[in-house]
DNA sequence: CACTTTCTACGAAAATAATCGTAGAAAAAT
DNA sequence: ATTTTTCTACGATTATTTTCGTAGAAAGTG
């Protein structure tokens, strides 16, 4: 069983999801732009990560390409899994409605919902 | 400013806020139900939360009465939005879409949120 | 009145997460 | 060829969260 990403493992993982395997010095980069963090800490969790399995590497070039291991899709539902339960007594309507009346949702938005639900009900 | 629950307080005050004020001892029987807690655990975690403003306490009796100090849905809201950055990269609706699909949802919490979406159409 | 249970307070330990410094090898630059 | 930059590895430190032990006061019990 494949351990949950912490929050900075988590934020790792945006980038390998989102530009696909890159080095620790690209990632470094990006989070740079939002925060700062040090090069070794960057490295160090994403040798955490690959201990752990979050993320397989490529080390036939002296620096190391990493790519994620786990999916996206999976594991936002993990961990959204125990966010309800932990935050939501285990009521995703409940968050459902809250984000829903927490967000200015666009018409289009709105319209991809509503698509889903009809075919929700179709189906159940 | 009230600083973020962490996980084992927001146990804590989901007690609080389904049963109202109530005393350690209520609260570490009702954890204890789900998962082996030791008293003095629940005990230090409550005046934690006391010392950071979670809750408050009435101390008159020998056994203190503790209640929630921050309302349900603010925090709710507070911890989503967070929840929403760190996993689905700020889109709300990639976590509503998710937490749907995800649930089986009954025909009445469906319509709920139908009505939910009208009003948001109409409003906005 | 002894004896046991039930509290709080407090400090410290254990567990977990995140940050960083240093060393040494490899590559790049001058 | 020497110097500078860029990498990995590794250990140690710091911060945060969680758990628990002990002491002593108060209340309950026989």
């Amino acid at each position: 069983m494949i351990s949950k990403p912490t929050d900075a493992e988590l934020e790792i993982l945006q980038v390998l999801w989102e530009n696909g395997p890159s080095s620790v010095r690209f990632v470094n980069d990006l989070l740079g732009e939002r925060k700062e963090v040090g090069y070794t800490t960057t490295l160090k969790l994403m040798q955490i990560m690959h201990e752990k399995g979050l993320v397989v590497r490529n080390t036939d070039a002296r620096s190391h390409i990493y790519e994620a291991a786990i999916e996206r899709d999976e594991t936002q539902r993990n961990l959204l899994g125990t966010f309800v339960d932990n935050v939501f007594s285990g009521s995703a309507m409940d968050l459902v409605m809250q984000a829903l009346g927490n967000h200015k949702a666009s018409k289009d938005e709105l319209d991809q919902i509503k698509a889903l639900i009809e075919k929700m009900e179709n189906e159940g």
